[in-house]
DNA sequence: TTATTTTTAGATAATGATTATTAATAACAA
DNA sequence: TTGTTATTAATAATCATTATCTAAAAATAA
């Protein structure tokens, strides 16, 4: 496999965990360009079924250890999720809000240039020392509703 | 025990469950009221701590169960989190935004006006049938910015 | 009341996602 | 190439929640 074919965003995080003093095993470059390529926001199962195929030997625990270097680094935020599995974005690690598909299960980054500004307000009004939110907002995707119109 | 002592909000879900043929017994009365007094969305475990010194026999199946029964009537809501348990709202069983402080662990409501509106918004911009939402502010109360200024 | 039926409580086992443990392996500096 | 030591893979442990099962309690019938 050609070295070269990471995305700037892996090749990033590639430098970080060098700088940090960590090894860049094939298993971490598998899982990492998986966790990057995906646009849906994924289980921890999701990016082991998608390394699974190219590394049959790896494990589960590699998997989640890896899921767990990276929130340390700030690379990965997760989205916790009770049932079925906490979601995550390698793409934009800081909070943003969602839109989450009950039915397919897909996670969109949702647009809110209000939120900012609307959070500003709300710590004025409360004294809360607002440092960080979870905005989700679930419903029917737009092809889950075009599928449903039979 | 009065057994006129109850706020409304508990006294209208007694006449629900009533209804809907479930018994009334102590340990259930003594969990809804737990759980209506309380104005810190409080934990299963919180709950059970709460209930235990008045009827010591009490198990922690039956809070579960309780809150399993509560839920199916729509009494309750669940706030998922996933680390230490998830908390609950009896007093507002309807989605609405919250204020979460990560020192002492205490849940508030949050007034955000804004919220439908933008709502509406986000579901004509994305073409999603937006149906509910989680709303969480992560900070620090002003009881525990008052106490870290030493 | 007493008997019969159904619901609920309490104790405890099972579940499932995540974390911890540990011996074997392999990345990487020298 | 070798040695050091982080990492892997397999698997056990954890912990909140759920399921199971028996006895007790409550509703209902006789
Ligand atoms: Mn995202
Ligand atoms: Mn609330
Ligand atoms: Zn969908
Ligand atoms: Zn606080």
């Amino acid at each position: 496999m050609n070295v070269h074919s990471n995305s700037p965003r892996v090749e990033d995080i590639l430098q970080r965990l060098r700088r940090a003093g960590h090894r860049i095993t094939p298993q971490r470059l598998a899982i990492l360009r998986a966790f990057a390529d995906s646009h849906s926001h994924p289980s921890v199962d999701m990016v082991y079924a998608a390394v699974k195929p190219n590394f049959p030997t790896t494990s589960l625990a590699t998997v989640y250890k890896t899921v767990v270097l990276l929130k340390e680094l700030g690379e990965v935020m997760e989205i916790g999720f009770g049932e079925g599995g906490n979601r995550y974005d390698v793409r934009v690690p800081t909070p943003h809000p969602h839109l989450v598909c009950t039915r397919c299960r897909r996670i969109l980054d949702a647009e809110l240039d209000a939120l900012d500004h609307l959070t500003e307000t709300l710590a004025q009004s409360t004294g809360f020392r607002i440092l960080s939110h979870r905005v989700d907002f679930y419903g029917i995707c737009p092809e889950c509703r075009r599928k449903a119109a039979h």
